[in-house]
DNA sequence: CGATATATCAATCCAAAGATGTAAGACAAA
DNA sequence: TTTGTCTTACATCTTTGGATTGATATATCG
């Protein structure tokens, strides 16, 4: 089955023109691989990519005119099944970290001998996502360490001196419930709902319900919220 | 160097009592491992690794009686440098995603080669993050896709109809503030913050400042305060 | 058993928040 | 210049929210 595989189709945009001729000749040497475009702008990259529909870009994501990040986020927007490998002359963990948040499916390094961006691109190709062994210790250090600090915060946390009902109505108020509708959704009266909350304040430390509201979201109080990390 | 280096001390700690030595002759067998203990409780295993300070802890993530997940988070709450690599039957996505937010420095399934386990401990002795590949992409896949699904619900964003000053004034108010705090912070009367905010909850199509400042933290309003995703 | 914690409800009272209408000055675009 | 948007500001009125005090019923724990 492999060998009737038809060739993948790439996109090289590097605003190094030099290093993008050198790719481009390597990856041509490649049997498996068609370059169907070369390109120093991301710009045009980008319409050069809507036009050919490549199945894998390598793109370069140190660039000065637009940064290529930026331009992974505009091609995976597109939403046209085309795998962007990331080539960075930096092993910096946030700049993976964000390559990869935004949907590139692989992070190679300028530095790295030839064979393995082959390699790369040819697990790319085949669907997966392909990081550099040192590369992911990397990610993963960054990823941890920006769970760490949330779990420190979280140590000390006042949310825990709630009662079961206390979790219930703060619940409610991290929905955006007014006290009429709390009470109608516990079945309680309004002035209960009231006792409650002013509890509530007294043992988060808080004047107001967004306070209140800010504090739980803040301190891992769950909500039924998904939330998310900066870019 | 390497021939001098001490023996890394290792605990295990697994449900599956067969399992259990069978991983514990295989490492007994490496020269450059020793295991310091081994149990089938999750809650033991912690005492024993507060009491022997291993270096490096194998730890079932699938156990009936305590969650492998919540014993990596106690152990790495302890803070003492104890690298906890995950053992697991499943190659589940989330599970992986979990452990690996959760501090865990790799996740190794039960069913890989004896030597991948082996190569997995060398590599987390040394200090780095290891996932076997095939897992790394998984990962990856989860990772990405919970990115996907923000971009997607952020398209569509009330937020963008907010003029500058406006988006300044929910920004305070997604501090907490009343609205004598954003006037005296923003210079400008009470009174012309109340017509701010009743703007805003025009366009934001809501009641209150608590819908507010929850429509604008679900909705990529960044408010300088980093953000989590959920365990 | 008595002490303690929790959950329920009520009556006040004052402050804060929200709704609505109006309007003037700045500024940019048409 | 005119038009429109933005920012500023005020007055008025209604509703909601928050603080405080006190009361009752029900568990749970020692």
């Amino acid at each position: 089955m492999r060998e009737f595989k038809r060739k993948s189709r790439v996109l090289l945009i590097d605003d190094n023109a030099d290093h993008l001729r050198g790719v481009k000749e390597l990856i041509t040497l490649e049997s498996s691989y068609d370059v169907v475009g070369a390109t120093t702008s991301a710009n045009i990259g980008i319409n050069l990519a809507k036009k050919y529909r490549p199945d894998i870009i390598l793109m370069d994501i140190n660039m000065p005119e637009k940064d290529g990040l930026q331009a992974i986020q505009e091609i995976e927007k597109l939403d046209m099944d085309i795998r962007v490998i990331a080539l960075s002359g930096y092993d910096d963990a946030d700049l993976i970290f964000r390559a990869m948040k935004l949907g590139a499916k692989g992070y190679v390094l300028k530095t790295m001998a030839s064979a393995q961006l082959i390699y790369a691109m040819d697990e790319v190709a085949s669907g997966k996502i392909y990081l550099p062994t040192a590369l992911t210790s990397r990610f993963f250090e960054y990823f941890q360490r920006s769970f760490r600090e949330e779990a420190a915060t979280t140590e000390e946390n006042l949310l825990t001196y709630l009662t079961a009902r206390e979790e219930e109505v703060l619940d409610l108020l991290t929905q955006g419930n007014n006290y009429k509708g709390i009470a109608g959704k516990l079945f309680i009266s309004e002035t209960t709902v009231k006792t409650h909350v002013n509890n509530i304040f007294q043992k988060l430390q808080v004047n107001d319900r967004t306070q209140a509201v800010l504090y739980a979201l803040n301190n891992g109080f769950a909500g039924r919220r998904r939330s998310k990390m900066a870019v």
